[in-house]
DNA sequence: CTATGATTCAAACAGTCGTTTCATACGCGA
DNA sequence: TCGCGTATGAAACGACTGTTTGAATCATAG
């Protein structure tokens, strides 16, 4: 159980992620995984089981952690008088904007997470589902105190548009690239700003 | 030649449309496509070459039309005094509205589309861009028209954003769910009438 | 040291992949 | 009816898929 941080369980998730973000979870085989990960073949099998499970633990591994920060930062602005759409916008985007900026590579996870929305799989999608639906249900109480003229569907018509723009968005597939020279840390903050003042408006328009 | 409607040819992509949305393109095997449309393994290749060449012209049969009638309706708005942000937008929606409730299952293609933009492969993307970018290009022009407060790269940002959300919502993707007994025709409706709603807020704000 | 459990390894499993081959059946003008 | 290009069919190609096996290696406790 030494040198934890190049385990051989850490370099296979953090190979999976890659490549799945790359290539989908189908067109992505173990054995790049574990080639890309520099660790025999049968070790997927031997520490996740199945590559189903790797592909779970792909998404919990970050998700967990991801979705913790923005209930504690949901939690610091809930319910508060001075709140505003703004800012619980920015308590669901800034971790995820945090994580993908961290040092072991977390930027392909949104893709990963992009991936999961476009896979009609029925086994992921109750797996997302279950694990982490209520970190969604969480913030949509908070969005329905803020947006009192839109009744219940409305109001998950737009929140459910707002999901897909801002998971499209940080994943960045579209046209805008980054800049050269610019700073991928700096470029991902004006995505995440752009993103939140957009959202926004759309929650507010009439 | 005969029965044009029901070709082998279209059969296949008819199937393939239908297994590329649900499975995507690594997914979703040439066997299982055509155990679906009732034809014979070898077809596909014998029809299109390889699943590559298959794969595109399940594009090019859908957007060769949709681009065309996108492009003929913003012909008929653009420059305009009259024009608003809501009937661009309308333009653009519009008729992959109208495709995706059309009599042969169109419905699966968006859903397809919205594969095409997660996926990282650069062959697809060099094909795409290459034969419909231009049609982008031209309704980033009007908006840039009713837009002039914004510089070209905050244009694009939030052009980039509005894709983002209206691929993802009109495959249908989130949570929101047509209610039992819900006309199909006016639940698809009713999403566009929000995505255009959602969209020009969002292009509006300050 | 030896013993023990955890981990890694090369090799093979049966099954599926996209593609090719070649024989057969078809439609149709001569 | 013949012949010819178009289309379909069953079968096989080698390559690749996820998974399993059993032996080799490792770290560590006694």
């Amino acid at each position: 159980m030494a040198t934890p941080p190049f385990n051989t369980r850490q370099r296979i998730l953090g190979a999976a992620e890659e490549l799945f973000a790359r290539h989908g979870f189908a067109g992505a085989s173990l054995r790049r995984v574990t080639a890309a990960a520099k660790v025999n073949l049968a070790a997927v099998n031997y520490h996740f089981g199945s590559k189903d499970n790797l592909i779970e633990e792909v998404f919990r591994r970050r998700l967990d952690d991801l979705n913790a920060r923005r209930l504690d930062r949901l939690g610091s602005v809930a319910g508060r008088a001075d709140t505003t759409l703004e800012t619980v916008l920015d308590a669901f985007i800034g971790p995820a904007l945090e994580q993908s900026m961290d040092r072991h590579g977390g930027s392909a996870f949104v893709r990963v997470l992009a991936r999961a929305y476009a896979e009609q799989d029925d086994r992921l999608r109750k797996f997302l589902s279950q694990n982490y639906g209520h970190v969604l249900k969480q913030f949509a109480v908070e969005f329905s105190r803020l947006l009192p003229h839109l009744d219940k569907e409305e109001l998950y018509w737009r929140l459910d548009i707002v999901a897909g723009a801002l998971t499209y968005a940080m994943a960045d597939f579209g046209v805008i690239k980054r800049r050269e020279g610019e700073n991928e840390k700096h470029y991902r903050e004006r995505a995440a700003q752009h993103l939140v003042q957009f959202a926004a408006a759309g929650l507010r328009a009439a």
